[in-house]
RNA sequence: GGCCCGUUCGUCUAGGGGUUAGGACGCAGGAUUUUCAUUCCUGAAACACGGGUUCGAUUCCCGUACGGGCUACCA
């Protein structure tokens, strides 16, 4: 495996879904596994579906996800250009040599004139297809005469050139996760090469690059496998079939209903993000959030979609970039379809922010906590994160679940007041702040000690005083012990929610 | 319809001619006598079906069913 060299070749016709960043780590891993190059391609050569801002987002999520290019458009290298459509005039060339030698030729049919050719068969029953069978009878130049094909071409009409597909033979895939899988040529149709606009299709572009730019495997989705048996075509009639890439098709990504691949629709229809940044599409319909809005980090966000139709065959699950690209490899790949699983993919993340330091984790949750408004120094930050980080899923949680470290709470669990506040106990609690005022070192097990030694002295429990001095606190029953709490909130601001929230008790129970 | 690919717990999967079919998510129960979470323990839960081959198939072969992909001058 030396030089290996392996592409991430994205059409700029929207924001890239996971399926694209899953193909694309895939690549990457195995490139940096064996220290070859990852380079990107943008394939732009349908001018109708170009989207601006697709490509900046292409990049922009491939960056975020530590996926960043050696090679493509902005970034340099040795075979660019890096973008198809800077490359036309290449496509051309090669798609003349193919008609110069037998393999191509130009056609003239119009897109109507197929059209109805097409509903014609349908109505019949059958399907139409371009090939071996029809060609002689369609207008081709290898039904007209050359200089009819001189004469139309030099006069400006519209043609097409076309793969000329040879009968009767069978053409081999040695797939590197399927293994051997062969398609009879009668079945494939003659398929546009260049287009009327003189742009290539991605079946002549993606093997005239992939050569040009030496890559040496192809990893892409299961959607590609039909018609890899016309780029094994390509490649032979191109003479460059002892350097063709190696090929492996990966299973595809599928809704979480299993009813299809996952598709940019369903994250919306199911409010959960399926796209790795969000876009802003021109209606809220084509607008969708990622997995970085949604407060996922990138690299449980890798994490999980590389086991999505790979698995290292041990028990491991968690791992980080370095230790996935040591334990790829392309034989584990699996070979059906991989349900995306939302719960899953919660699961890496929290496993990831419990992982991670929490001096690590503060440049990810400062922007969450300042975009409320609070700007606490790190130190602050810091002993917030350490109390919080295990029970939160994603990074916006931090603040849902732990907003009563900043602010007054907003929110007051009334039901839980209502079974744990009881009139009496206001004189205890009286007791209690008092107590709390005369503890100098305020340190969680100095706290404890104080506290526990006033519930023995007042013959209370735990039970009965701890839950609601947390819920006078905090406004919840639910978070990190109650002693490091107060710690972090801080003396003063611990007896002033003590005092304050008689007032609200007596108001509820009373 | 045709062609191609696939099929182990609900989901992601390991495994592979003879196993109590393993792990993870999720779910249920329990422990950690302050909650929540973490962590730990326990539990329910799977080899699509039918034929072969074989002493023996979940594993190999062939069918069937089901699922998926492709079938454009889209990628």
């Amino acid at each position: 495996m030396e030089n290996i060299r392996l592409r991430f070749a994205p059409s700029p016709t929207g924001a890239l879904h996971i399926g694209g960043i899953r193909t694309a780590r895939y690549n990457f891993l195995l490139a940096r596994k064996y220290n070859g190059t990852f380079v990107l391609r943008i394939e732009d050569t349908d001018q109708t579906r170009y989207v601006p801002g697709a490509e900046e987002y292409i990049l922009d999520a491939l960056r975020w996800c530590g996926l960043s290019p050696d090679e493509g458009p902005g970034i340099g290298g040795d075979y660019g250009p890096y973008r198809q459509s800077e490359r036309k005039s290449i496509y051309l060339k090669y798609a003349e040599q193919l008609v110069a030698s037998g393999h191509a030729y130009y056609a003239f049919d119009t897109p109507e004139e197929l059209a109805i050719l097409r509903s014609r068969a349908e109505s019949d029953g059958n399907t139409f297809k371009y090939d071996a069978k029809v060609r002689h009878q369609l207008t081709n130049s290898l039904t007209i005469s050359q200089e009819e094909v001189h004469e139309r071409i030099n006069r400006g009409d519209d043609y097409t050139i076309r793969l000329a597909v040879p009968q009767d033979e069978l053409v081999l895939i040695d797939d590197l996760v399927r293994g051997r899988v062969q398609f009879h040529t009668n079945e494939l149709d003659d398929k546009v090469m260049l287009k009327s606009d003189g742009m290539p299709t991605y079946h002549l572009a993606n093997i005239v690059d992939d050569h040009l730019m030496r890559i040496t495997h192809v990893i892409r989705g299961e959607e590609w496998l039909p018609s890899t048996a016309h780029h094994v075509l390509l490649y032979r009639f191109l003479g460059w079939e002892e350097t063709m890439p190696a090929f492996a098709h990966l299973p595809l990504i599928m809704k979480p209903n299993g009813k299809g691949k996952l598709s940019k629709r369903d994250g919306a229809k199911l409010g959960i993000p399926v796209f790795p940044l969000s876009w802003k599409g021109p209606t809220p319909e084509n607008t969708f959030i990622g997995f970085r809005e949604f407060g996922f980090l990138p690299e449980a966000v890798n994490n999980f979609l590389a086991f999505l139709g790979w698995n290292p065959g041990t028990d491991q699950e968690l791992f980080d970039m370095a230790d996935l690209t040591r334990a790829f490899s392309v034989e584990k790949i699996g070979k059906s379809g991989a349900r995306f699983d939302f719960d899953k993919a919660r699961w890496f993340n929290q496993q990831h922010l419990i992982k991670m330091k929490s001096e690590d984790l503060l440049p990810w949750v400062k922007p969450i906590i300042s975009e409320k408004g609070h700007h606490p120094d790190d130190a602050f930050l810091l002993s917030f994160i350490n109390l919080m980080k295990e029970r939160v899923h994603v990074l916006p949680e931090f603040w849902d679940q732990g907003n009563y470290f900043f602010t007054d709470y907003t929110h007051l669990d009334e039901k839980m007041v209502r079974k744990k506040w009881k009139p009496e106990l206001r004189e205890a609690f009286n007791h209690l702040e008092a107590l709390i005022q005369t503890i100098d070192d305020f340190n969680a097990e100095n706290i404890q000690h104080h506290v526990k030694y006033f519930i023995t002295e007042k013959e209370l429990s735990f039970g009965a005083i701890l839950p609601i001095l947390r819920l006078s606190l905090t406004g919840t029953t639910k978070g990190p012990d109650v002693f490091a709490t107060m710690v972090l909130l801080g003396k003063p601001e611990v007896t002033r929610r003590i005092s304050n929230s008689y007032l609200h008790f007596d108001k509820i129970t009373g």
